[in-house]
DNA sequence: CATCGTGATGAAATCGATTTCATACCATCT
DNA sequence: AGATGGTATGAAATCGATTTCATCACGATG
């Protein structure tokens, strides 16, 4: 900014790294016009055989890299989509941005990728510094969002999808899995099994759809099965062992009757109540049937080994990526696109000592 | 490409979302010139207060936001940082991404992320392609890349920064820690218990300096003390909980003399070597002492709690993105930045049955 | 032979914000 | 009063690739 003042001869021009190869002058090399260096780069059949190896000869003896902005500037498309998630310290969502990742880059459009960390207010403020930016689509996790952030989307006319959900009948694209009806077969097994005393410990509900539908789906199953699930019996706790540790600490200490069974919203809130189980002397799953939800790697050798609900992030990655890929191609694209999920069984779970009514001897 | 064929009336024109608003707008609603509207976004306190407020009385009627890339063109300014990592699937990567993401964010840059897969070549398409898209600033992992990035690097000018290691004696920018005297300290911390029957579990070390420096480190101390570390006491293995099981089984089944402790490139790698020792009727640290790296949340949570390195991922990226602002704001900054790892002792690492010659009773 | 179509290429306009330089105005100082 | 300096603003050039439209050459067609 205030170096260029000596030259007095330059008629300022930016020229900090040596002044970038243009397109310009790689037509000058090849003796062409910018516009044909143009061609062989974006419609290579556009341009003969001839003028096109010259002008790569050229690009490449000047080291030409085109330049973006120019680009993005002119042709209103900026080969980037924008991915907001809460937080790369989950492994699912991180394995999600890979494989979407992955897939868009194949394509030729880089990821720009921001992080709100659950909080919903900075996920706006992050949305529409994406859009800024130039984003052509958004990949979001969730259907919970400031409803600016839907009007933003409308406004600018930009195609996005809410991942890590499935509903055929939401206005909003998604990809992903019915959150509610997969909680809803963990809490079923558990009752064929014939538990009866469940409890739960669940994600952090408040501002997150994913975790209140899992909520819901295994209230209203138990609901079917005439299983009342009062507020004593469920807990809240961020994802992390220590939490799953106190949080069935806590259930475990309160003198209701002991529960026979616990759901627990991810495979590492379900470590952390087997650690804790196994500290307070109670057997799993002879005592005690603890199960959770995600299926990470290690939840098949832990001891016992966990009944969970397989999540295919990557498989969510891929077909979020999928959709918008389409979206921006102009295809017609299914607006809901589900991956499936399975119910996982190991043998952290089994029938209590004293089956419930509900006991069904073939789950 | 193809689609636009059908729309004979259009005249094709990028109209989708009812033409944006410019800043041209904004000025004309305002009363004012283009470069005015400008400044009151970039230089709030070169415009007049009364100026300041209808003009952005006039943003917030239109609803306008900016236009990403004519300003990046103009003022060729990107305010994109790219990141290059091998994989968002292991966990202090994805933390690591995390905190670099949101520091950077705080001061108004956007992170571009692109993954890998430990192919270096396609980290070098990768490169091209975040320069392109007018990265300022590149962070990458180790000091392991094809020579080409570094040059292309140079050639554009481009500040950037090797994340996962630390090295005074580099010509590049590093941030993070010493791979090799890391591991150092964990193979000297057996060495003191009083090991020589040594075997190490290590991440794959081609094309990768972060696991050879880390392998170098263990040797060199073992060497020091007079012990020898055969190649068919070492097993490389993919960072996963099966990896891990599987080269301790190798290791265990070989009938070379059993060894008393077992180093591993990490704690994935360490919590597969636990379970096939358990899994063999091992005691674990009484039989065999396991060590792991990382810190990971569920290494205290282990049975044994598991003894390993301490390694700071939030700090590093914090770290790094600190180093890149530095440079971009054009500051003096220290060339390498170390954060500090630590030995975390835990119950999986004790001393052999039959003390060998370097048992140290204060370790 | 005139005409038309096709394919390859070039000239010039264009995308939208920033930046420089010029100008107008007002206050201050000699 | 005149010179000086600082502040607020505007006009116009500019960033570099893409896109449109025109042109030219050439072969095919009637």
């Amino acid at each position: 900014m205030q170096a260029f003042r000596l030259s007095t001869e330059t008629k300022y021009r930016f020229q900090d790294a040596a002044s970038r190869v243009r397109i310009t002058d790689v037509a000058r090399l090849a003796g062409c016009a910018p516009a044909t260096v143009s061609r062989t780069v974006n419609n290579p059949d556009k341009v003969s055989p001839e003028m096109r190896s010259r002008i790569e000869r050229a690009m490449h003896e000047l080291g030409y890299v085109r330049n973006h902005a120019a680009r993005a500037l002119r042709s209103q498309r900026s080969h980037m989509v924008g991915v907001l998630i809460p937080t790369l310290d989950y492994a699912l969502y991180a394995r999600l941005v890979s494989a979407a990742s992955t897939q868009l880059s194949a394509a030729g459009i880089s990821t720009l990728i921001a992080t709100f960390d659950y909080d919903l207010d900075a996920e706006l403020r992050e949305a529409r510094l994406l859009l800024e930016r130039g984003a052509e689509a958004l990949m979001l996790v969730g259907e919970c969002h400031r409803q600016e952030i839907y009007d933003l989307l409308h406004q600018f006319g930009v195609p996005f999808v809410n991942t890590y959900t499935f509903d055929p009948e939401s206005a909003y694209p998604t990809a992903g899995f019915d959150n509610s009806a997969s909680a809803a077969i963990m809490a079923r097994h558990l009752v064929h099994l014939g538990h009866s005393d469940i409890c739960v410990i669940s994600g952090i509900t408040e501002d997150n759809d994913r975790t209140t539908k899992r909520l819901e789906g295994i209230r209203a199953e138990l609901a079917r099965h005439d299983i009342s699930l009062p507020a004593s019996r469920v807990i809240e706790s961020p994802y992390s062992i220590s939490g799953g540790k106190k949080a069935c600490a806590l259930l475990l200490s309160r003198d209701a009757p002991q529960p026979t069974a616990i759901v627990c919203g991810n495979d590492v809130l379900a470590l952390g109540a087997l650690i804790e189980c196994t500290a307070r002397g109670l057997e799993v799953p002879g005592d005690i049937s603890v199960v959770g939800f995600d299926n990470l790697e290690f939840a098949t050798h832990l001891n016992p080994p966990l009944t969970t609900i397989d999540v295919p992030a990557r498989d969510m990655g891929i077909a979020a990526a999928e959709f918008i890929l389409g979206k921006l191609g102009g295809d017609e694209v299914a607006m809901h696109n589900s991956v499936e999920v399975r119910l996982i069984l190991r043998s952290s779970s089994a029938p209590p000592r004293n089956p419930g009514p509900h006991a069904n001897s073939n789950s």
